[in-house]
DNA sequence: CACGCGTGGTC
DNA sequence: TGACCAAGCGT
């Protein structure tokens, strides 16, 4: 199962040299400050290179230092979040970091198992950030890594299932070279991403073309193999837009769930049989809100990993805006929505509403 | 283990 | 153009 010692040395070898020709300079690869990795292997969960750069260039500026993130409020780290997806990471990193300084001296823990009980650090970020911060020998396992096995000895497993992720990190363990554990967990990710990439790999020009199994069998195509997710379930929703006299009524989210604590317009479900109106109404008055003018202000589609709105934007107006608002409310003048961390489908909504 | 959790890019 | 995807984690 594992990799003969001969196949291991010329992966070994073979990685390592193209790395250091084709590695992509990457804002977090400018030195080995391991809050400047940890920060990118966060933003770079489930989301695309491309799209992180902006964002972790920003972050760095407005909190340079560990420290500076462990002294932010929520709401600042959430604003710088603003947009990126995936809410929980930016929460848990904060997180985390005020505990690395309260706990570890502002010190990124460097053993695997003081690292691995931060919030957000899992089994992948923990060996990431070890392996490329501190240049130890564990391994880093992600979706590229995964792909790379996959096809390299034609593994068949379901790459979703945690069982598979733990075989694959055996066969990591054996690969890592003592003398470069980051560069060669970063050149088996940065091959997935250039050359062994999902829909049409390069195997062409594959530094490690002679020892894949996948490649020799004609198997590049067919391999990963993952179970195919579910489409996102359709949901339609209503967006309140509750005005009065240039103030608008917002809703801090549930902090669990969909969009866990951020912000929005007041958002509940049409219900079955009602027409828009009705079910706008009764939310009104469910929550206390002395509105009157109901008018349907526009429509839009939003769509989650998990879950596809279909939203109907309605206007009413607030007649007493000093009615007791319903927890979690405020009031915010439209001119201040911008300050608040609004996710996408709601900036979507205030483009059209404003 | 299976699922919930965002967003934007790609073909 | 809609499915699939992209440096996963928490529960």
């Amino acid at each position: 199962m594992l990799p003969s010692p001969e196949t291991a040395e010329v992966i070994r070898r073979e990685l390592l040299d193209w790395y250091r020709k084709n590695r992509r300079d990457l804002p977090w690869r400018k030195n080995k400050d391991p809050y400047r990795i940890w920060l990118s292997e966060i933003m770079l969960q489930q989301t695309r290179v491309d799209t992180v750069i902006p964002y972790y260039e920003r972050f760095m500026e407005q909190f340079p230092t560990l420290e500076d993130l462990a002294n932010a409020t929520d709401d600042q780290v959430v604003k710088a979040w603003e947009g990126l997806g995936y809410y929980s990471r930016a929460r848990n990193l904060h997180s985390a970091v005020k505990e690395v300084v309260a706990n570890y001296g502002g010190r990124v823990p460097s053993e695997p198992e003081t690292i691995a009980k931060l919030k957000g650090i899992g089994p992948y970020t923990k060996g990431a950030i070890l392996s490329i911060a501190y240049d130890k020998k564990v391994p880093a396992v992600d979706g590229n890594v995964m792909r790379v096995f996959s096809r390299l000895f034609a593994i068949t497993d379901d790459i979703a299932k945690q069982s598979t992720r733990k075989k694959m990190e055996r066969i990591a363990e054996a690969l890592i070279p003592d003398s470069a554990p980051g560069d060669f967990n970063q050149a088996l990710m940065e091959l997935g991403a250039l050359i062994c990439t999902p829909g049409s790999p390069q195997c062409l020009f594959c530094p490690v073309q002679s020892v894949c199994h996948a490649y020799r069998e004609g198997l590049e195509h067919e391999l990963p193999r993952k179970k195919k997710q579910k489409p996102p379930e359709p949901v339609d929703v209503i967006f309140a837009w509750l005005i009065c006299a240039g103030r608008v009524l917002v809703e801090k989210r549930p902090e669990t769930g969909l969009l866990a604590g951020m912000w929005g317009l007041p958002t509940f479900e049409q219900v079955p049989g009602e027409t828009l109106e009705q079910t706008m109404e009764n939310f009104c008055d469910k929550k206390g809100v002395p509105a009157s003018n109901y008018q349907v202000k526009g429509r839009l589609e939003h769509i989650f990993s998990h879950r596809h709105w279909k939203v109907v934007m309605i206007q009413a107006e607030v007649s007493e805006p000093d009615f007791p608002l319903p927890e979690n409310w405020e009031w915010v003048k439209k001119e201040d929505l911008r300050l608040r961390a609004f996710p996408n489908v709601y900036r979507k909504a205030l483009k059209q509403l404003i």
